[in-house]
DNA sequence: TGCTTAGCAATACAAGTGTATCAAAAAAAA
DNA sequence: TTTTTTTTGATACACTTGTATTGCTAAGCA
């Protein structure tokens, strides 16, 4: 057997090496040569790793999305239900450099996809998979009685959802503009006007 | 003198090429040859308008900016002001396929713009000509006490903005999941929660 | 009528792109 | 030590990229 490599690992470092090009030069940026480059390896040992460069991308994506999820999924869920949905929101709103970094590389890869047949469905379902998350949530909420009377459940997920993706954006395209204290106070504010006293 | 030709319109004529490139390919697809051609031009044509690559980028995406902007300004003041709040966020929100074109375009540019030295500029200005609107809605529904008591002014603009930010980008990335009818009653759903009955 | 010049088209060039190929290197198994 | 096979690195190829250059065309003024 030949040189004992985690293959798994190595294909991981790639990504990252792929999520550094994104946030300094744009998806533009991202080359076989140039990730080949960033991260310390040849051409012909990244084409070992992947077939073809939107495979890589594929993967770079993918990893991202499932590092926000398991960073989601191993919250503790007991204690106060609005401490835990704001904690989820922090795993999620750019408050911080590291979340500031997986809202460019998530912004960067949804506008890639948008014309990207092999990324769209990836997009969709990591798409979706938030607005799961952010169902649950209101589901939840409105069987514990903690949302205010007359709430429709469904919209009021819509609703936060895309305030919450609006944040996100805002905190990329604007990040001199809107401090992670103004971030944090919106949120406080829309649960405010959602949750009973 | 030469053959009369209208510079302007000629311009606008190829960032047009620009922005139907954009929703087919991706800012990608935006090779100044891909431009001319869509434009129905040679090379040496697109060149004589554009010194450069950038420069038919940016002026592409400030007419697009200019065109909703003045949309925007040419509103009639008169009327309901919840009318007029809706209609003017019905401008943004991609509603229609006009709306979701331009929607589209934004959303490319402010990604690319976000690591192109030469737009970030033109991209922070148009998110803060928006952000007045928003803070000027505001001011004008606080002075004529039409908002619920007890509401920062400021921060609501901030909200409100995020929300309909959110929902652009929504409309454009889950465009077969979040219909036209959603998107307006996720604002006339906000605009209840914040306004006087 | 000739002249000037904006507008346009064609070609060239160096650099960078994704992909393919193939041989060398390295390490475990024989 | 020899064999085997994954891993690696180098090179090549066809293509596209942005830009530069050059000369032609056509229209209005003298």
């Amino acid at each position: 057997m030949p040189k004992i490599v985690n293959h798994e690992e190595r294909r991981e470092h790639l990504a990252e090496a792929v999520w550094r090009i994104i946030r300094r030069e744009g998806l533009e940026g991202v080359s076989v040569r140039s990730v080949a480059e960033e991260a310390g390896m040849s051409l012909g040992s990244l084409r070992h790793y992947f077939d073809s460069q939107s495979a890589l991308l594929a993967f770079s994506m993918r990893l991202v999305a499932e590092r926000i999820k398991k960073r989601i999924q191993s919250l503790p869920q007991d204690g106060d239900p609005r401490e835990h949905i704001e904690t989820l929101i922090g795993q999620i709103v750019p408050l911080d450099e590291e979340r500031l970094a997986e809202s460019q590389i998530w912004m960067a890869f949804s506008t890639f996809a948008l014309t990207e047949p092999d990324l769209r469905p990836l997009s969709r379902e990591i798409h979706d998979s938030l607005r799961d998350v952010f169902r649950k949530i209101f589901e939840t909420l409105d069987q514990s009685q903690l949302l205010k009377p007359g709430l429709d459940s469904e919209l009021e997920a819509k609703r936060f959802h895309a305030l919450v993706d609006g944040l996100v954006v805002h905190g990329v395209i604007a990040s001199e503009v809107i401090s992670a204290e103004e971030i944090a106070g919106i949120i406080e504010r829309h649960l405010d006007s959602l949750l009973e006293p």
